[in-house]
DNA sequence: GTTTAAATTAAACACATGTTTAATTTTGCT
DNA sequence: AGCAAAATTAAACATGTGTTTAATTTAAAC
């Protein structure tokens, strides 16, 4: 894929994330944007017009496939139930590749403040929730997914979840005993995608 | 229950935890504070020290009863699952009753910023933690709940799927049609709690 | 090689920040 | 009423903020 963004550009943006994920947005000044990409405080104002302009660029830049890679699961010929376990796979390792600007989303993007830039996001989002309401109306039709589940309160469990556990990293890493990065990245990769999947599962086929 | 902050304190304390919930720690300054409380800004030196600290105390103010109405439930002589009930409502009354401070809890002290104050907090959740445990052992004792689930990532379920949830309110607003304040509150109430109780149940007693 | 546009820079700008100071007012006590 | 402690104030302080300016360097085009 071709990207508008220049070297520089991209340098700066891959600062950006990091720091703004590291300490918000608010919490992340100009001045330590250009220290760490090694370039003068005015090349942001310059490339991106300003700081505001500059998170939006990120946004632009990192959340451009998962939308592709969501609709090619979608034409898989494989039953609703792996369908639904492959989404969930799918969601967290993206989510989890890409920590820093879901990270970031997820703390700026909540907050009354930056509305205007919602919008774009709030597609995406509709579009994601459009992709699960089919793959569970598809169960549902075979019999196999009850019929009374409330289709989009299942993203907050999929990903409120996984956020909730990863937002609170310290603390897990010490309950859990997750002393190293790979033990911890390992752990959400296996025990805790499985975790939702079983969730998820027993949600859309338990009958009481 | 006597509390140590004054009126004065007290009433800077509320305005600080409106804004904070809204705009951030970062994002909200002192005098931002001292112009709604209408005090001078003078005032949160004098009584808290720093911004820091007056957010250590908003925390101490806000999160002091929650361990002891827990400890209450856990008290109560009813079935395992209908304590797991309990307590998933409580949880989320609880917290929706208080969104300003666990917003900021939330969003503060996930980064590493804020690791010093993280101590306290820390150990209110192992707390709560052992309770769920506990509960939770005792229904598998019964041979009620299966043994194979993984109690600590009951919690982010619950918690990660109200604030999911919560955090992206405006998204599900319009999504699920709640243009009141109340209808909003309500679906909280009702829908919300029911799917994530029903998940709960499922995910603990469902065999495959 | 000269010209023209793009990239980069240091400095300045105007304003916001958390905190402290020193002076004044209010309060509680005898 | 007189006094000491507490509360409150406006102003100052030093530093940090996002952004702009005007000058200089680099690159591309002819």
């Amino acid at each position: 894929m071709k990207s508008n963004f220049n070297d520089k550009q991209i340098q700066i943006l891959e600062v950006a994330e990091t720091l703004f994920s590291e300490k918000g947005f608010d919490g992340t000044s100009i001045r330590n944007i250009a220290k760490l990409a090694q370039i003068n405080v005015a090349m942001v104002s310059y490339y991106f017009g300003s700081k505001e302009r500059l998170l939006e660029s990120l946004i632009v830049y990192r959340t451009s496939d998962l939308k592709l890679q969501l609709e090619k699961l979608l034409q898989e010929e494989i039953e609703p139930l792996e369908k639904i376990n492959k989404l969930i796979a799918l969601y967290i390792d993206r989510i989890n590749l890409n920590k820093g600007i879901y990270r970031i989303l997820h703390f700026e993007f909540t907050s009354k403040k930056r509305e205007q830039n919602i919008q774009a996001f709030s597609e995406l989002r509709k579009g994601n929730l459009k992709s699960l309401e089919l793959i569970i109306e598809e169960g549902q039709k075979k019999g196999i997914f009850r019929k009374d589940v409330i289709i989009p309160l299942i993203t907050p469990t999929i990903l409120g979840t996984f956020f909730h556990f990863h937002m609170n990293k310290p603390f897990f890493e010490n309950l859990l005993n997750l002393k190293t990065e790979d033990l911890y990245n390992n752990y959400i990769k296996t025990n805790l995608t499985n975790h939702i999947q079983q969730t998820i599962k027993a949600l859309l086929i338990y009958e009481s």
